[in-house]
RNA sequence: GAUCGCGUAGCUCAGCCGGUAGAGCAACUGACUUUUAAUCAGUAGGUCGUGGGUUCGAAUCCCACCGCGAUCACCA
């Protein structure tokens, strides 16, 4: 740092530096420059020094896109260049100009010409070869883990691909992408805790949003777009697991004139086009199974899939005792069931869940459980609801949307019965959002997917916060 | 929330049948100019997560606490 300042070079001020070419395009473009060649290309390549052998002569330069070799030879370069280079640590950002070579050895090189130095590093990168590998500083201090883990950068940059995709997909079939509030008065739209924060002006408490769906449904009654959808978080006040983080990500989407027939295509298609548009692949490996995300996914009924695994046909049962009854005699654990729809909810996670690694549209889920979906045209205990399973976990969900404010009214005041009943995420009575239905909702079908899931099956990982960059953690 | 495991140098780790704290990488000084985890010589770097206890003596044994992880529970 003083032999940079004495030599009149200030890391820390501002600077600029034209780059021409980031190290993978050089490394495709030169792919065929054979060893020992040398060209007559000038190129402008800026980084971060991430190796420095036999005393700065060869320098490995780390880009966004990735790696370039940078030689600099004392019969070539000035001798204050060289001197500079000297004072240059592992970590250091430098831009540097000069022609386009592959040694002898084989590795693609740009030749010094002019160094600029663009970027201090006080403190030294994780190590070289094993880079950082305890994973609460990984995620406390993800910029280390970052410079010093190519998994990890991986990781992140195919997760922000998957939502450039999704947006990609919606945009093309003609969604209009909107925002809704993130504070909520009620929060409504899931079952789930919320965060309570407060405004100071208006003296009232409100909740982080655990689902934009209300809004984004009022948007469609309103006309703004036919069709819409919201990429964005939604916060859950629960348990923190591989699989669970406080704040997390969703798409969910309103598409007017259509029914959950409509949205079960349009889910499996948005999460083929993610997978094709990022990786250019349908299989995938996923914990443990080989999963194939090739579209059309398989349909089956909730109430079919546990009479196939248990033998017993709830439709058969639907009084809530006799459910119980029956569910109880196959060791399921029932005591926190208020009814029907939970009891078949309770079975199905025990002993069906599990056992979905291929993706499965689940549908016809019971009306108990689904406050918000249309009632099945058929069957009164179910509604047109799925959710869509893959190797065990859910990844969607979707219905054709109930438009009718009396049937929703007394939706919610069954949930409201429920949470007196001791069922701490029955949703709340939401009365702006009735008087919104009186409106007029037009046929529409709702959808629902979890973005970081969708991240983890894509990118092979097991831990959600591997493809978050800033996991929720406790202060140390 | 429960059980188990982990916490030693900036990073990766060893030491753990109690007896003055170790290595590699990184850093610093020097040598070396066609390397690929470059090499060689030297220097410096630690309240061993925190607090208490047992002991002549604790990184090591015991207890509590903090943080992280795994499994389970919770969780559309």
């Amino acid at each position: 740092m003083a032999a940079l300042r004495a030599d009149g070079v200030d890391p820390f001020a501002p600077n600029s530096f034209g780059v021409t070419a980031k190290a993978a395009e050089l490394q495709t473009k030169y792919g065929s420059l054979e060893n020992g060649q040398v060209t007559e290309d000038h190129v402008a390549v800026a980084g971060r020094i991430t190796s420095y052998r036999n005393s700065g002569m060869f320098i490995d330069l780390l880009d966004d896109s990735g790696k370039i070799q940078i030689f600099s030879h004392k019969d070539s370069v000035p001798a204050e260049t060289l001197a500079r280079l000297a004072a240059l640590d592992l970590g250091d950002w430098i831009g540097v100009r000069g022609i386009v070579r592959r040694t002898p050895r084989g590795e693609l090189t740009v030749n010094l010409a002019e160094l600029t130095v663009l970027g201090k590093a006080m403190t030294p990168p994780p190590e070289k070869f094993h880079g950082l590998s305890d994973v609460d500083t990984r995620y406390r201090h993800r910029e280390y883990d970052l410079v010093g883990n190519e998994e990890s950068r991986k990781a992140l940059r195919a997760r922000f691909a998957v939502l450039r995709a999704l947006r990609n997909f919606m945009d093309s079939r003609g969604f209009l992408e909107v925002e809704t509030p993130m504070l909520h008065v009620i929060p409504g739209g899931a079952n789930a805790k919320p965060f309570i924060t407060h405004h100071n002006a208006l003296d009232m408490d409100l909740y982080l949003r655990i689902a934009p769906e209300l809004h984004l449904k009022r948007l469609i009654i309103g006309g703004l777009a036919d069709r819409v959808y919201e990429i964005n978080r939604c916060f859950r006040n629960e348990g923190i697991s591989t699989r669970h983080n406080p704040e997390f990500t969703t798409l969910e989407s309103y598409e007017a004139f259509t029914d959950y027939n409509g949205v079960m295509k349009l889910a499996e298609e948005a999460i083929e086009a993610a997978a094709l548009a990022v990786f250019s692949k349908t299989d995938f490996h996923f914990r443990g199974h080989d999963v194939s995300v090739k579209t059309p996914f398989r349909r089956a009924r909730m109430t079919d899939l546990v009479r196939e695994a248990t033998g017993i046909d709830f439709l058969k049962l639907p009084d809530v005792a006799d459910a119980k009854a029956a569910a109880q005699k196959l060791g399921i654990d029932v005591h926190a069931c208020h009814n029907w729809g939970q009891v078949v909810e309770a079975a199905f996670a025990e002993k069906v869940e599990d056992t979905l690694i291929q993706p499965t549209h689940v549908t016809d889920l019971p009306k108990d459980i689904s406050p918000l979906a249309q009632g099945h045209r058929t069957e009164p205990l179910l509604t047109e609801r799925f959710e869509t399973f893959i190797a065990g976990w859910e990844f969607c969900n979707g219905f054709s949307e109930l438009s009718d404010p009396a049937e929703q009214r007394a939706r919610f005041e069954a949930q409201t019965a429920q949470r007196e009943a001791g069922d701490e995420e029955a949703q709340y009575l939401d009365e702006d959002f009735i008087h919104a239905l009186e409106l007029g909702l037009p046929a529409t079908g709702g959808l629902g997917i979890g973005i970081d899931r969708l991240a983890m099956l894509l990118t092979g990982v097991d831990t959600i916060r591997e493809v978050i960059a800033f996991p929720t953690m406790r202060p140390k």
